[in-house]
RNA sequence: GGCGACAUAGCCAAGUGGCUAAGGCACGAGUCUGCAAAACUCUGAUCCCCGGUUCGAAUCCGGGUGUCGCCUCCA
């Protein structure tokens, strides 16, 4: 089945032909690992994951490439921008690799609670210092980039085609708007490739410009060369890195290789909060931690995400987190009532599930219509028969989504004796027909934080 | 100032020229149940406004209004 794509590049959807027929390359702008990722990070990071997953979905085989950032990243543009390491090491007292380890291994626990699949290639920018060396000193003998006393700038003016991505407007800017502090640069738009380190700077390598360190976007441009090649399918990334990461990583490709480097540029759209940019001073930056502390399963914020495509805003509240909770919820009991299911599949209904797998198919390769492809998965649950075939569709949806569909609600395992104790007596209390005494004792449990419900095998008892 | 996105039932949201405008959550009614919960069934919108194109528009074009984002680091 034909799978389709939303090109950045080329504004428009665009059916989706690998460079190889087997296996599909993928590059994903990774973390910069100087701070918590926040559950807007994380969006992006499962929009990514279920392209991969559609992909598979598909019969494809996967080469993943995910770069971790831990040099190079500035706190700001101008060339007296300090880098985020070293900012966030002096302010928390560690080393800048203390600093990389910490939130690289935060950001790999999100990852698992997502149940996010790793990529199959993870690289870390500083180990790849020797490969981003190269591609300077290539920039400059092929005239793309110059020096000037504190860096190596790329010379977007040297390019046919300087913004191919965004839609800024080079002449506009040129025109005054930015205060541009380094006189040297040639463009207001050049970029630096390699930076000098001043005297006591924290990380930097011996290099043909002295002691220095990369620039923020020749680490992908590099690692992804190094592992990928000059070229392949697919790089994903969050919108806000159109303008500025992806848009010179086109341009360095293009001065070294003569290609822009991927075929299809895929991009997530932000998280809102309550209709809001997330933001420090608005205090509602929120983190994968803060949604497990208010007791929700990790899952229940990657359902949410289905609720709207990944190129559309996605509006987080906790009323969102509610509704999504309690869809995951239903899912997997529906989940498990196709499982204990006794019913007999007919023709027709086998004919009426083919459809509703092929429309699930459709809808999430048609741009990962997760939307449209929930509606399919409903259908499914929903579906009057119950029985193991159906069990054995969900799960193969669930290859796709990613949400633990077989995963059984936690049930009465290790009730403290005093709650067991109130169930006894509740017990008789029923048998009795005592209802107010049964009612009461309800409400007593409840109050210690588990709720009682009655089916028609007995107590079901859950904590609230 | 420049660039861009969005506006569909109480909330979230799919749908980009034509069957009864998907789906989820919430609300309400009902079945079941001692009650409650769960489960199941049923119930709701003509698509921001105005004009145009068309046999036909939520869907295309023009003009409004509104919300938001980017242009500085950001997924």
């Amino acid at each position: 089945m034909d799978i389709y794509f939303y090109n950045t590049l080329t504004r428009k959807k665009e059916l989706f032909e690998p460079i190889n027929e087997k296996e599909v390359t993928i590059y994903s702008c990774g973390p910069t690992v100087y701070k918590d990722a926040t559950i807007g990070n994380m969006r992006t990071n499962i929009f990514q994951d279920v392209l991969r997953r559609m992909l598979k979905y598909n019969g494809y085989q996967i080469k993943h490439v995910m770069n971790i950032t831990d040099v190079g990243h500035l706190v700001s543009d101008g060339d007296d921008g300090e880098d985020k390491m070293i900012k966030s090491a002096r302010e928390e007292h560690k080393t800048p690799l203390e600093i990389a380890e910490h939130y690289t291994k935060l950001f790999f626990d999100d990852l698992k609670d997502l149940n996010i699949e790793i990529p199959e290639i993870i690289c870390k920018a500083t180990n790849y210092i020797p490969e981003m060396l190269e591609y300077v000193k290539e920039l400059v003998d092929k005239g793309y980039a110059y020096e000037t006393s504190t860096a190596i700038y790329f010379d977007v003016s040297k390019l046919d085609k300087y913004p191919v991505l965004s839609n800024l407007n080079v002449e506009e800017q040129k025109a005054g708007a930015r205060v541009e502090v380094d006189t040297e640069k040639r463009n207001p738009y050049d970029f630096a490739v390699w930076i000098k380190a001043p005297k006591n700077h924290l990380m930097k390598w011996d290099s043909p410009w002295g002691p220095s360190y990369p620039g923020w976007h020749i680490e992908c441009s590099a690692m992804s060369r190094k592992h990928l090649g000059e070229q392949f399918d697919i790089h994903t990334g969050g919108i806000d890195l159109i303008p500025t990461h992806h848009e010179n990583e086109i341009a360095q490709s293009k001065g070294a290789c003569g290609k822009i480097p991927a075929r299809y540029w895929l991009h997530g759209e932000y998280l809102l909060i309550n209709g809001g940019k997330m933001s420090k001073s608005l205090g509602n930056v929120y983190l994968l931690k803060d949604i497990k502390e208010k007791g929700y399963d990790p899952l229940v914020y990657r359902l949410l995400c289905y609720t709207c495509s990944y190129r559309n805003k996605l509006n987080f509240t906790w009323e969102g987190m509610d509704s999504a909770s309690k869809s995951l919820e239903r899912l997997r009991k529906g989940y498990q009532a196709n499982k204990n299911g006794k019913n007999q599949l007919e023709k027709e209904d086998i004919e009426k599930l083919n459809e509703l797998e092929y429309g699930f198919k459709q809808a999430i390769n048609d741009d990962m219509n997760m939307p449209l492809g929930m509606s399919f998965v409903w259908e499914v649950i929903k579906y009057p028969k119950k029985c193991p075939e159906i069990a054995n569709l969900l799960l193969k949806f669930d290859k796709v989504l990613g949400i633990r569909i077989e995963k059984e609600e936690e049930t009465s395992e290790k009730l403290p004796e005093e709650i067991s104790n109130l169930i006894e007596k509740r017990k008789q209390a029923r048998n009795e027909k005592n209802w107010q005494e049964s009612d009461r004792i309800r409400e007593e449990i409840q109050q210690k934080g588990y709720i009682v419900k009655d089916t028609k095998d007995g107590m079901e008892v859950s904590k609230k």
